[in-house]
DNA sequence: CATAACATGTTATAACATAACACTACCAGT
DNA sequence: ACTGGTAGTGTTATGTTATAACATGTTATG
């Protein structure tokens, strides 16, 4: 059986961006990107790229086989997670690490250290800045010991999902 | 195959705890803890968590079957992951999701938020305490949103592994 | 003792991820 | 044009992590 991953309802932290800029935008930047970088924006990695900007929403590598497949494109998983770790390298996409799933990146322009707001309900995931939002990430500097990668994940349930359920 | 999983240097980070007193400290905290909320300590709970503390270093999940296949007990997935799942609920074991592995928490005493760093190369990981560290991570209080669990993970390279190593 | 709640055992399968190798296209140096 | 290298994709098989579903035993509690 599959897990669920619908997601139906919305709370405002989740709604603060236009996605139809968000998606065009995505799209402009990661082709200059590739291409200033004189790297290949092939039709593999942009199909895998826009299935996942297309909703938002993350998605199950297995999830973005079915859509390859559906599109014509080999669905065998090293496919997706050759060019999902490809699009990570470049921080185009970023791991979810408590759903096991994928999410193109909300602010591609800057390097970041990326942190979510998870709601466990509707499944709905924002990335979030660190100086935009409450949360205060101090720049982690622990002596002896060089921190290459943060993993920041807050799991919890929006308003929406609350107001709306008998919890 | 089986993944790497052994761990042979430290740095000042991991070492900063007298792990023989943490032990017997964590055993005894735990049986307390387990009296007074009226909750099993069963044999097959003590030894998951003997298990997990005696090296106090992260396990996989199959690695604590095999564990317990060799003390007599039953190793089968669902054994393993309902313990631990017991366990995480009352804060006694933490999982890493970098690492798809669990580890004995290193403050069962207060409630907390736990933050991890993870050598990537010896896979030593320690736990960290907020105040206790560089790292300072503003509660998380997101605006339409209720954070009911945080995953912080830091991952990098240790001092001993570094320096040892051409990278 | 009845019975409900909890704990463990067992089988099967789902979900997630990688190893290893094959094939093609493209480009650089000869 | 030949050669060898690199990068991208395709394919098969397998490894790794986690859960569903159901059976059995064990422990309060009325
Ligand atoms: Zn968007
Ligand atoms: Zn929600
Ligand atoms: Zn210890
Ligand atoms: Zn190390």
């Amino acid at each position: 059986m599959k897990k669920k991953r619908e997601g139906k309802t919305t709370s405002k932290i989740f709604d603060d961006h236009d996605h139809g800029m968000c998606f065009d935008d995505a799209i402009e930047q990661i082709e200059n990107y590739f291409l200033k970088k004189n790297l290949q924006f092939t039709p593999l990695r942009r199909k895998v790229f826009e299935i996942l900007i297309r909703d938002h929403k993350p998605l199950g590598a297995y999830e973005i086989l079915e859509a390859l497949g559906r599109d014509g494109f080999s669905s065998s998983p090293p496919i997706a997670y050759r060019v999902l770790d490809f699009l990570m390298e470049h921080g185009f996409v970023h791991k979810i690490q408590g759903l096991n799933a994928f999410i193109a990146c909300s602010h591609p322009n800057h390097s970041h250290s990326p942190a979510f707001v998870i709601c466990r309900k509707c499944e709905k995931v924002a990335e979030i800045d660190e100086k935009k939002s409450g949360i205060s990430f101090a720049s982690p500097n622990i002596k002896n010991f060089e921190v290459e990668k943060t993993t920041v994940e807050m799991t919890g349930v929006c308003t929406t999902c609350s107001s709306a359920a008998t919890i």
